[in-house]
DNA sequence: TGAGTATTTCGTAAAAATACGAAATAGGTA
DNA sequence: TACCTATTTCGTATTTTTACGAAATACTCA
């Protein structure tokens, strides 16, 4: 415990991004938005075997760390893979995993 | 929450390891261990902001996970990357981040 | 045997994540 | 205007995570 220092940027966002996929749920979502392109809230829910307000949080947790995007179009709201995001999502991971040396 | 079925082996995986990735500290020292391929627990401690049975705690969450290994060597313990998790870990976040269509 | 070193385990406290059902929201339709 | 539908927010309970310091462990060396 001598260093007082935080974390690099880097690992703040990989830390980031790896705490909105450590759940099951929100990996079976992410995986079935890629699939359907863009879906409602009421897909996903469908296929979750969980009450509806706990997918909404889930939703959220995704939302709030920049991987999916929501449209509103009441009464429905259509959800989709933010695209910006997840393209640096996978590049921070893919060089996590391939070290240079 | 028509569906009572649980997630996939992958779903399930991928959020294990995934998890396991949600805090700085363990990015950091999987980060630090890829480019020392090996070291001992007291090198790791040192680096990080936080008390040693704090550093113990987070390098038992990363060994359950699969993703380190310990080798005992008293009073010393031998850290380093568990290289066949650690590949199947990569394949999961690459396919995962790259889907088919 | 007794001290020293590196590390973990234990006990505990505080904060965050997960889940539910009920209530609120917000627009469309009769 | 009053209802319907899809979704979120709220209040709450339970579990898990994170963190600390003190004590335990396990081996080496004097």
């Amino acid at each position: 415990m001598t260093q007082a220092q935080p974390y690099s940027a880097t690992e703040e966002k990989m830390a980031r991004y790896a705490k909105a996929l450590s759940h099951p749920a929100r990996v079976f979502i992410l995986r079935f938005l890629e699939q359907q392109c863009a879906c409602f809230a009421g897909d996903i829910s469908e296929q979750l075997p969980m009450a509806n307000s706990t997918v909404s949080q889930h939703l959220k947790v995704l939302k709030e760390a920049g991987l999916i995007k929501g449209s509103f179009n009441p009464p429905t709201i259509e959800y989709c893979i933010d695209k910006e995001n997840w393209t640096e999502a996978k590049a921070l991971f893919e060089a996590f995993f391939t070290p240079c040396c």
